[in-house]
DNA sequence: TGCGCCAAGGCAAACGTTTACCTTAGCGCG
DNA sequence: CGCGCTAAGGTAAACGTTTGCCTTGGCGCA
């Protein structure tokens, strides 16, 4: 397995009989610095050796990387997944390249990954439900691009983000369901720890009670778990053993949701419940017929966030908050 | 958002007041190069001045990289999102760094990532699913490792694979299923291009007939699509509509089953019909209780493909295949 | 005393790229 | 003929790191 040594622009300019400095230019595009036989002769060699650039010269050079680093909470909630491909397919189309990594909801192992990116300069860092942790900290101070996806910052400083407006979803959500005619809500959760979650629960219980609601036809369970299945299975358990259940369970997250059905099925004697989410994945279609989600097109993400990521770099603009225009899927 | 000037070895080595050499040698451990009370002081500037080497200069030297690309063919498809999890916890332990990109069958951006990787001199390539695309050629000629996860080589030349022994896990559900009493059995696939799935099809039939199925017993249904979940969805439908349905379905990956499981349930007169798959994600014990499935234990990956890395490393390995044990998950 | 060894440290080259600066020749034009 | 401009090309520095080689003392030991 010995390492076939790679060519270098050294090797496309000897075969060319031109100096470094001239292939570099021919191969850059620079106008106006060879004839356009020499050009030709160049770009000859360059195939021929099949040379590509190696970034550490370049990056020596302090030319911006083409790496753009994507760390996901959590890689199996599809939710997320569709996001990060949704957000490789806009970053291809400017000829930037995704890195993804998981962060499996541990700060020590986001800051691992975040420090390796940062040695590698990457262009920009972008977060998919982001943990608070001393790297984050450290490479938004050094200046890097650094977008918040879907859950706002954890510190929320003015940070950029790109997502749901997570209080109007919830209050879009308050105002469908009793539009719909429920009267008796269930209401599920994981941790609040004052981002996503908590802005959808508060838009939710206010869009409620301006609908007229009474707090105690409210009934809401959380489970301060990081794994929102296992959550929101409990949670539905605790809801059921109370008896007289609601006729609709809203899920803070689609993954809740999953739990919280889950835990339905299993029940004797189990009522007819609707059940509500948020950030629809499209595998529901297949896998969760039973579930309405409140969500923002899926697509939507990656332009967003290369708008997002122009923005950063006008030094002009002063608004890094995008709220993409979220719906209701409805399957039941 | 101006980049702050990184710090570099000289600022270490300037503010401690040795050479660059010793500042190096010091933080690399390098013994007997500096009496104790030096090596305090150089780490010590490193750490006041947050010091981090930058790749670019490691890299020009040859060092090898940290970066590990990973591709997988489908982010969205839970089983390889799974897999890339486990790799990832799996690579951190050994101080390797994952980046992971999103191929969407498609030779084309496969490459686009393959030469950007390349560029970067990764350690090594690992692909969950790869594509047939000359970048994957270019790289494995280069020298790179690269390891085939899950699905074997498209060209199939003694490449490292790590995953199933497909062959014998289709022979095995056969059995199976000839224990569990069915004798009409539907078998759902899509491309058949001669790797996974043409090998878990022809373990299946073979031991199908072994166990005295006659062929006219097992309806079968491909649909070449890209696209699982659609081509089961399809394959199912013509299944059922040849009336006298079977009492199982064997789907040769589980996101077909997905789509299978989605026709049965529109249809009319619905019968009775156990699902099997291939490839568990543990999404599937909250979405997907109906489905049985043949699999790996996903924490295998990580470990199998550190494995299979070192044997790549050592020049006196022979054998560059690893097939995971696995097992049928029962849900039904 | 003389020799060798070792710890401690510095010097400088090398890796691959980009680019500021320099040289030369040709050409248009007053 | 002389001036200035431009195309075409080369030279060399700079980026940050690692490492082979050199130097200098100090110490053990015959």
């Amino acid at each position: 397995m010995a390492r076939a040594p790679s060519v270098s622009l050294a090797m496309v300019a000897a075969r060319a009989n031109v100096s470094i400095a001239t292939a570099s230019r021919v191969l850059n595009g620079v106008p106006n610095r060879a004839s356009s036989e020499t050009a030709d002769r160049v770009r000859a060699a360059a195939a021929e050796l099949d040379y590509r650039p190696a970034v550490a010269g370049q990056m020596l050079r302090g030319q911006p990387s083409r790496l753009v680093a994507v760390i996901a909470a959590d890689l199996a909630n599809p939710a997320m997944a569709a996001m990060a491909a949704s957000i490789e397919h806009a970053l291809r189309d400017r000829g930037l390249v995704m890195a993804l990594g998981d962060n499996h909801q541990r700060a020590d192992l986001q800051d691992a990954f975040l420090a390796e990116m940062s040695a590698h300069r990457v262009r920009a860092v972008l977060l998919i439900g982001a943990e608070a942790s001393p790297g984050l900290t450290r490479i938004r101070a050094e200046g890097t691009p650094v977008i918040f996806v879907n859950r706002p910052a954890p510190d929320d400083d003015g940070a950029a983000y790109v997502g749901l407006d997570n209080d109007r979803a919830g209050a879009d959500l308050a105002r469908h369901l009793i539009e719909r005619g429920h009267s008796r809500i269930g209401l599920v959760h994981a941790i609040l720890d004052g981002t996503a979650s908590g802005l959808r629960r508060k838009g939710l219980l206010r869009g409620l009670a301006s609908g007229g609601i009474p707090r105690d036809a409210i009934l809401e369970a959380g489970v301060p778990l990081a794994n929102h299945l296992e959550a929101g299975f409990q949670a539905m358990q605790a809801i059921l053993a109370r008896g007289d259940p609601p006729t609709v369970v809203a899920c803070l997250t689609d993954t809740l949701a999953y739990g919280a059905h889950r835990a339905l099925r299993q029940a004797r004697d189990a009522p007819q419940v609707a059940f509500y989410g948020f950030d629809d994945a499209f595998l529901n279609d297949w896998v969760a017929p039973w579930l309405n989600s409140v969500a923002a097109p899926v697509d939507l993400y990656g332009p967003a966030v290369l708008e997002m990521l122009d923005r950063l770099g006008n030094d002009a603009s002063t608004d890094f908050t995008l709220h993409l225009p979220h719906d209701i899927t409805l399957r039941t």
